[in-house]
RNA sequence: UGGGGCGUCGCCAAGUGGUUAAGGCAUCGGGUUUUGAUCCCGGUAUUCGGAGGUUCGAAUCCUCCCGCCCCAGCCA
């Protein structure tokens, strides 16, 4: 649909070439978020690269939870994180799949290795282990458990598994090489015990396999024939690919990375943003100012546009910044096109025309959306009183024609999908105060040139100040007031921006805005884009977020 | 510092030895407009981190240098 035609990315590349040359015959990848916070707009760009790869090669892409640390891990954010992936379109064809799935296939393969040499149970605590494993400069050196026969090491395995052993007093490691430049390939460990409740499989375990012992493996279970990660698994790797080659696996994936997405005003760090809940700096994971998934939906974001977002992104290993304006230029654009229109005003100014009868109503007829007629047109009542927004009016009568495009008095301005009305007279109270507008409205306007010799200053919104319906709107600054909260020396909390939410109460807004629901979108004509805040809005009071405001 | 990765406009980014060095965002002009929105036109890198070299010809190949990111969790 597209008429520019996006280059292929390095991973297309290689799965074209993996398809041609028959190393693969269907392709199949995953998205694994470990289920220990909420989604956030990074992940959407791993999903939609994922999820976009097993469709553009008619493969699968299956979803899976990365649930090998049950302290960290929780069922609420399993079925957050289920809700947020169907949410922005995608689908995995049946069940989720979930590492603690494979346990028991994990466990019998730690055996296998134990038999081959390859594994051995250590004795060595943390703060031993870290010596031993050397430095970036210098060589590990050798547990002093690594050469124990393998049976004892079966007979501790099965004791740390059944929880005979303490926490922390024994792990099992990969025999790989202490003096690896790699790190990451210094026999790492592989299980370790944990006493903990795991989310799915209970008291079942007492040891839980490792990252790197898990991925690779539940990638080859699963077929998985391109397993796409961040550029910070590229060290882990060699260590990925020597579990693949030293293990009987039903397949043997291949692991490639990508720079992962980061967004200037934004935080992307899955920790960080617990600690914002925690602490109660924002309302909750899906606060409309979060970078999370359900933030975003919640804001009235569209699923379109964070796709549309994240398939504009390029997929390579340079790790840059994008600019937050970046992901807003696709959030406005989808709203622009598809959002209905109505009016709001925010700062209520009443005005009073003198020449319109006082009992009187009239249905105006306002189009839906100004280039779409497939969207149903609204009915505005116009009555003799109305409400303008205070910034429409301005007592200064010198103010330019060009720089001030609303009214003044004795010149005139239309009021959209209305009547040219002209200002007449300031009403004030004792302090001095505007508290109201006496204007005349010009008839037979309405959709129509106004008299000769009258010259609106432009266009403004209004509402009847008699059959209008209130609301609250909650608009939304940026979370933080610096491009890098996560840099420099302080806390990313003191970056936080005082003034990100606003909340303006008794709004008056357009009669059919009574009826507005959740999942709903509108373009608030001369403001921006609004969205019924499910957490606030109920039956009797109207809320809307400011998913952002108009350029 | 050992290993791994990356450096093309303010930001993202195409480019895979011969192109006038795409495109998007942002920005600055101008036009249309019953939203100061949208839309439409137009401007914005003699130059590809730097220096040498190979070649008729280099952002693309070679060498050296500089800068940034990742790895020393019983996190993922």
């Amino acid at each position: 649909m597209t008429d520019i035609e996006k280059p292929t990315n390095f991973i297309q590349q290689i799965i074209t070439a993996d398809l041609e040359a028959g190393r693969v015959k269907e392709v199949v990848t995953r998205f694994p978020p470990e289920p220990n916070g909420y989604l956030h707009i990074g992940h959407a760009k791993s999903i939609c690269l994922n999820f976009g790869l097993a469709e553009q090669f008619g493969g699968t892409c299956n979803l899976r939870f990365d649930d090998t640390n049950p302290e960290k891990e929780d069922d609420e954010y399993v079925q957050a994180i289920i809700e947020d992936v169907r949410w922005l379109g995608f689908d995995w064809g049946g069940e989720p799949r979930f590492a603690s799935d494979y346990f028991g296939q994990l466990y019998s393969w730690a055996q296998q290795l134990i038999s081959d040499g390859k594994a051995y149970i250590c004795e060595l605590n943390a703060e031993q282990m870290r010596e031993y494993r050397g430095t970036l400069t210098e060589v590990g050196k050798n547990s002093p458990y690594r050469e124990r026969p393998a049976a004892k090491s079966l007979e501790l395995l099965e004791q740390m598994k059944v929880g005979a052993i303490d926490e922390g007093a024994m792990t099992l490691r990969a025999k790989i090489d202490m003096s690896s430049p790699n790190i990451n390939m210094r026999d790492p460990v592989i299980y370790r015990i944990k006493k903990i409740p795991h989310h799915r499989t209970g008291d079942e375990w007492n040891i839980y396999p490792a990252y790197d012992f898990a991925h690779g493996q539940e990638d080859a279970i699963e077929g998985v024939t391109h397993s796409v990660c961040t550029l910070e698994f590229a060290a882990n790797r060699p260590l990925y690919e020597w579990f693949t080659s030293n293990l009987p696996l039903p397949s043997i994936p291949r692991q490639y990375e990508f720079g992962r997405l980061n967004l200037n005003y934004t935080m992307t760090s899955k920790r960080k943003l617990k600690q914002l809940v925690d602490e109660g700096h924002v309302d909750g994971w899906n606060d409309p100012r979060m970078p999370t998934i359900s933030g975003l939906r919640r804001r009235g974001v569209t699923a379109a546009s964070v796709r549309e977002f994240c398939d504009s992104l390029a997929v390579a290993k340079t790790d840059g910044i994008v600019d937050v304006a970046q992901f807003e230029h696709f959030i406005r654009e989808d709203l622009n096109n598809n959002a209905s229109r109505a009016m709001c005003v925010l700062n209520p100014l009443k005005i009073t025309l003198s020449n319109y009868p006082k009992d009187q109503q009239e249905l105006l007829v306002a189009p839906g959306h100004p280039n779409r007629d497939d969207l149903p047109s609204r009915e505005l009542p116009f009555t003799r009183e109305l409400y303008i927004d205070r910034n429409d009016f301005n007592e200064d009568t010198t103010l330019s024609r060009k720089k001030f495009k609303r009214l003044v008095i004795g010149e005139y301005v239309r009021l959209r999908s209305g009547y040219v009305i002209r200002a007449d007279e300031v009403l004030k109270d004792a302090t001095g105060e505007i508290i109201e507008l006496i204007c005349s409205y010009i008839p037979g306007t309405v959709g129509q040139d106004p008299p000769e010799g009258v010259r609106p200053r432009g266009v403004i919104h209004w509402v009847s100040a008699t059959n209008s319906v209130d609301c609250d709107l909650y608009c939304y600054e940026k979370l933080f007031t610096v491009a890098a909260p996560d840099a420099g020396e302080e806390s990313f909390i003191d970056h936080l921006n005082p003034d990100s939410l606003q909340i303006i109460k008794q709004c008056k807004a357009e009669l059919g805005l009574a009826g507005a629901e959740v999942g709903q979108h509108f373009q608030f004509e001369r403001e921006g884009y609004y969205a019924i805040d499910a957490k606030h809005s109920s039956a009797g009071k109207l809320v809307f977020n400011r998913t952002i405001a108009l350029r």
